[in-house]
DNA sequence: GCGTATAATGAGAATCGTTCTCATTTCCGT
DNA sequence: ACGGAAATGAGAACGATTCTCATTATACGC
């Protein structure tokens, strides 16, 4: 998805929620857009700058993410990483490093996205629990901390 | 595995790396034992009581952990919530509730398990990641939250 | 059994990520 | 331009977790 297309998307989601796109959100999204996997608000507010400050980032990535735009994991140390949902980055998992901490997006090919869509369906018709997501979390190490 | 064979294998694993397998981490073995899914910190000092106080229950955890007795996940709310690692209760997955945030184990039927495997070994052989555990986590809604 | 070294304990302070508060500013439709 | 709703920014507040340190319990050699 081009930056621009997907800022025509998030604008649109956010209107329909009457939430306003304002600069400094689009600054936001726009980071997210060109990370390689997760960020925590720490993270982006290193890269952002003092043009967003952490209660801001916060407070946009949450109302961002009631909007649908944007979603969250939680991960090493206690700490939560957001990243852009997956309707618009599209569907995928996480590689996940044990030592560094840090989060690598991961597409699986789609035969292999298939099978895994498959057991949790099968999975979805035990009776106690009804599943609308899932995330093959894969730990191990990345390749600077190999 | 029976309580007593699995207090034997702790306190063997802890003697090993010269920690004390203490009145207090009996305890925290056993109610992890009986638990269905991992807890966190403050769900094990509720149902412990004040026999074993919040500081010394995340040292025994943190020290228990250090010698693989535990292990940790990172859910709901930016709670940590431990589990006995998985050669003491075996392999699992996870289901978890995105309206309560508890978590059960799931144990995969063998035919699945060997499946999600097979796809873990064939995205380990991507030269930048070194695979070493993985989890399905599968969220949806508990029968209590339907 | 006894003494000693070492690990564990418990209470509270400190830390750190995150959320809240509130006065001020910006945005948008009219 | 105007008025109301939403967003902002700085700092306080919060809550889970970790640290500190004086005290107590444990294991091991004698």
């Amino acid at each position: 998805m081009t930056t621009t297309s997907l800022d025509r998307e998030v604008e649109r989601r956010l209107r329909d929620h009457e939430v306003r796109y304002t600069q400094g959100r689009r600054t936001v999204v726009s980071t997210l857009a060109g990370a390689d996997g997760p960020r925590s608000a720490a993270e982006l507010h290193t890269q952002i700058g003092r043009a967003v400050p952490l209660s801001s980032l916060y407070r946009s990535l949450a109302v961002m993410e009631r909007a649908g735009v944007i979603v969250h994991h939680f991960s090493m140390g206690g700490i939560t990483r957001f990243e852009l949902a997956e309707w618009l980055q599209g569907h995928h998992h996480h590689l996940i490093c044990i030592n560094c901490g840090t989060v690598e997006d991961l597409t699986l090919p789609q035969q292999f996205e298939e099978e895994v869509q498959r057991l949790v369906d099968l999975i979805g018709e035990r009776a106690a629990f009804t599943a609308s997501d899932h995330a093959l979390e894969i730990e191990g190490r990345c390749e600077e901390c190999r």
